[in-house]
DNA sequence: TATATATAATAAGCGTGCTTACTATTCAAG
DNA sequence: CTTGAATAGTAAGCACGCTTATTATATATA
């Protein structure tokens, strides 16, 4: 009864995220950046001009943390802080001429540790880990949200 | 588009974990454990007395974190460490009764939030995911004991 | 206008992981 | 016994997440 192992999800997810960053800043420490910094380099890179609150929103992660980490990244030269003139609370982050040089790099060196991590994986499965993946996903952060009990009723809410 | 979101991957893995520690701490935090406590209290409940040594390896930390986390669960009142007779090297660490008696209930509370953030998966599904977070785990784990060619006394299967 | 609230970013300080360097102890040669 | 290597644990200091509180600016309202 225990052979579904679904007492070990937490351990297993652990471990899986724990490995993958570690082999991914092995590959990438030759680049100088760490997974956090590579996860927010591509959201940068894919929509310059970025405000630090709304790339706490997407990297769901708090703003403080975003202002440390764009910190470091910029003592690193690898993006820029430029002030918004229509809001002057607003700090516009840029990439530099080197994160651009970096970004197909660093997005090769993910999909290795990706294919490595699936060895032996067929395609049909990765299809089933995905999807439970982004369905964890939403039901981890759905009732994060509300805070209350879910019936939402499917597509009732604004989306 | 047939985008099967192998390339999200990383991010899958990284923001399923994050939301399940977020998740668990918050329901256990009325006990006052977080999670990586929690994991090392498992451990020290399985095998009373074992060293810190040993504990680094079971949950694959380095020793100077078990060292600190020790620190904080010794002073919580969770854990207890002893000298060995034998080795005064060694410190081994015994659960406290406060351990024992929070221990069913920190193993319904993680039964919980599996249970949430699998909310929607098919049984047969939950078969396939926890199947390719084993071979997740060993595919990064081999190789990169390879290159070390270490770890392989007493392994797991003993759980 | 004046006041109150909301938002963007940061500061301070903690928990948990890491690397590097150290002490204390054990064990293996010599 | 003495020397030297290996092992157990810890200290210091960093990265990255968090909570809580503060500052500066923007916006809504009386």
């Amino acid at each position: 009864m225990v052979s579904d192992g679904i007492d070990r999800l937490g351990f297993l997810i652990h471990d899986v995220q724990r490995l993958m960053r570690k082999r991914f800043e092995a590959r990438a420490s030759g680049l100088g950046l760490s997974s956090a910094q590579w996860r927010l380099l591509v959201r940068v890179a894919k929509e310059a001009g970025v405000a630090q609150a709304r790339l706490a929103e997407l990297l769901e992660i708090e703003p403080i943390s975003v202002s440390r980490l764009v910190d470091r990244m910029e003592e690193g030269g690898w993006i820029e802080r430029r002030s918004d003139a229509a809001d002057r609370r607003v700090r516009m982050i840029f990439p530099t001429e080197k994160a651009n040089a970096a970004y197909a790099d660093v997005k090769s060196l993910a999909g290795e540790v990706y294919e490595e991590s699936l060895s032996g994986v067929s395609p049909e499965d990765r299809r089933v880990l995905i999807r439970a993946l982004d369905v964890m996903v939403q039901n981890l952060t759905d009732s994060e949200a509300s805070s209350l009990e879910k019936i939402k009723s499917a597509e009732g809410a604004t989306a």
